[in-house]
DNA sequence: CACGAGAATGGCAGCGCTGCCAAACGAAAA
DNA sequence: TTTTCGTTTGGCAGCGCTGCCATTCTCGTG
């Protein structure tokens, strides 16, 4: 059709818009206009633009768009870690909002290390996001001061037991740690164990522990012991976890667990080695993994809303409403294990 | 120290490079070359520049240096899915080797549909990435047409069975389906079934379902009863499978699952009704799951590299090698269920 | 048929940075 | 002291696109 004097698809240097102009016979203002549905313009000039842009195979360059227009449309995510299934389902909650308003996510993985969170941010910042979304509350001083200055919307995750900075969407691990006590108290368990994993860079399950702790406390009791695996969460580590704590303490009629892997690793235990749940061991965990609710017992649990948390997240990074901390509970699950 | 005529940190517009040459008393290029670390500067200017840098509150503005120095340090990631852990292992092998390498990845999540893909993959090259990474080899032609001509390097991932546009790292899901088909038929099960999700869309494992069924061929035997869940894989679909499949095959002695997902839901069914694994049935998965190899009885199941691939896909794509096909296995693993 | 309002269009100056090149600077060699 | 050569440095032209503004084109109106 148009025969320009192209040297062939794909030849040469990238397509530019320039030439996508230049082959449809209109300026590059115009073409841009068209590309991007903005301003007005004839349906021939559309059309023919268009065509052009095809049958050059054109792609347009959001690097250069993004710099002349000086807004990009990326949003960078901030997440401890992608072992865990859940923060994997806190960004495809994100995913799917940020998408949807046609913004682009950036990942990045902490390792639950705060320094790293602090070069990891001033790395996406640098690209310059459109917003910001970060799991925590608790930052370093310089990841604050960055984050506060970087006039970008900023949205804090899965916790809402502290001073955000802008948008705070989640729960009270705090009041999790608390009802998770009180479920376990009210069924009767008074010899209760906990078994954790490394919580010196885990500061929600951390939180959520020293609630729970509290709140035995208060009814006059208090945790007979504890085991903390120093190294990330696992299903495995919740296995020997409770293996070494029944050892120690034969007398427990219920553990606490710092999350589900644990606590299925903890119910494995005992289906490996007769121990009957709830009767002779009760377990509770937090999260409301798949795993955990399609088990032969269903696990008791905490139920975290984390797509949703993901999702509410987004659309706030993307609105440009006041700030705004919005705590949106948790659900007790009474399983078969309490 | 410096009284430049400043108004305060982070007030007016946003620091640019230019500001900080100045406030450091030296030229832009010169300033530029310092905060890369790039060509030589006198340890004195060093100093200033960087001074004036963290004084000022600077973050360098990666837009237009990457458009300016024509290359970005992007590199695309395309997934299916967040839901299955499988893709976030993939995405945290690639993840570390990228960051280690100094690229930012940018994710996009295709939900197993080829015509999302596409528009995933259009708008992420319009970020004009370093490199590709893609779950799969299968794509619509506009896809591949878009991949080939992106003059940049493309990784394909998870499966070795068909042609790549340049690197291909995996392994072969049809041998997986014909190495588990052997293990069933040489442990002497004979009735043997399947319980599987949707296969329209999950094209590696329908490629282990053919094997599987090709290799049962083989030897005499077939697929004698099979319960397909039109849904993503999940373990409460296994389960269900499981139950609907043995209601009407009673007789099967061995069940192959689409994955390990699939498989411990399997598990899960036995457990909660008595049957003896692997007495009365034996079951098998894909993929090596955690929760699969913790289970009191570890699950019969193919274990695949999946950060593995993530990482000699990240290395690769961000190499100048040639293309290559890297083949990197998997195992199998004979756990208690067969 | 002329006139004005609005639609359609093109030109061009940046966005903030990097890469290239020439200039300035030193220190060693003659 | 002068010449030479390597080290430092600054100037400036873009990278590809968008935003602004001026211009041209179209009609409906008087």
């Amino acid at each position: 059709m148009q025969s320009q004097a192209e040297d062939g698809p794909q030849a040469g240097a990238m397509i530019t818009l320039t030439d996508v102009a230049r082959a449809a016979g209109v300026g590059e203002s115009t073409a841009s206009r068209v590309l991007r549905g903005h301003g007005s313009f004839s349906t021939k000039t559309r059309e023919s633009v268009l065509t052009a842009a095809r049958s050059l195979g054109y792609v347009p360059n959001r690097i250069a768009g993004t710099l002349a227009s000086m807004g990009s449309k990326l949003v960078g995510v901030v997440i401890p870690s992608l072992s865990n299934i859940v923060f994997p389902d806190v960004l495809r909650g994100a995913n799917t909002v940020l998408v949807g308003a046609g913004f682009q996510p950036v990942v990045a993985v902490t390792d639950y290390d705060p320094e790293r969170e602090e070069s990891v941010i001033e790395s996406l910042l640098s690209w310059r996001p459109a917003g910001m979304m970060v799991a925590g509350l608790e930052h370093t001083e310089r990841t604050g001061a960055m984050l506060r200055n970087a006039r970008i919307r900023v949205a804090e995750l899965l916790d809402t037991d502290g001073e955000g900075i802008d948008i705070v969407v989640g729960f009270s691990n705090r009041k999790a740690g608390r009802v998770s006590a009180r479920h376990l108290i009210s069924r009767g368990y008074r010899c209760i164990g906990y078994v954790g994993h490394d919580l010196s860079l885990d500061l929600r399950a951390a939180k959520r522990f020293a609630a729970f702790r509290a709140a035995l406390g208060e009814a006059g009791l208090s945790v007979i012991g504890e085991e903390i695996i120093p190294a990330a969460s696992s299903i495995e580590a919740g296995r020997d976890g409770l293996a070494r704590l029944l050892e120690r303490c034969p007398d427990l009629d219920a553990v606490y667990f710092s999350n589900d892997d644990m606590a299925i690793g903890g119910y494995f235990h005992c289906l490996a080695h007769g121990i009957t749940i709830p009767d002779r061991l009760a377990i509770f965990g937090y999260n409301g993994l798949d795993v955990a609710r399609s088990a032969p017992q269903p696990l008791s649990t905490i139920l975290t809303p984390r797509v949703t948390v993901g999702e509410i997240g987004a659309r706030l990074v993307c609105s440009d409403g006041p700030s705004a901390v919005v705590d949106i509970g948790f659900e007790l699950i009474e399983g078969a294990t309490t």
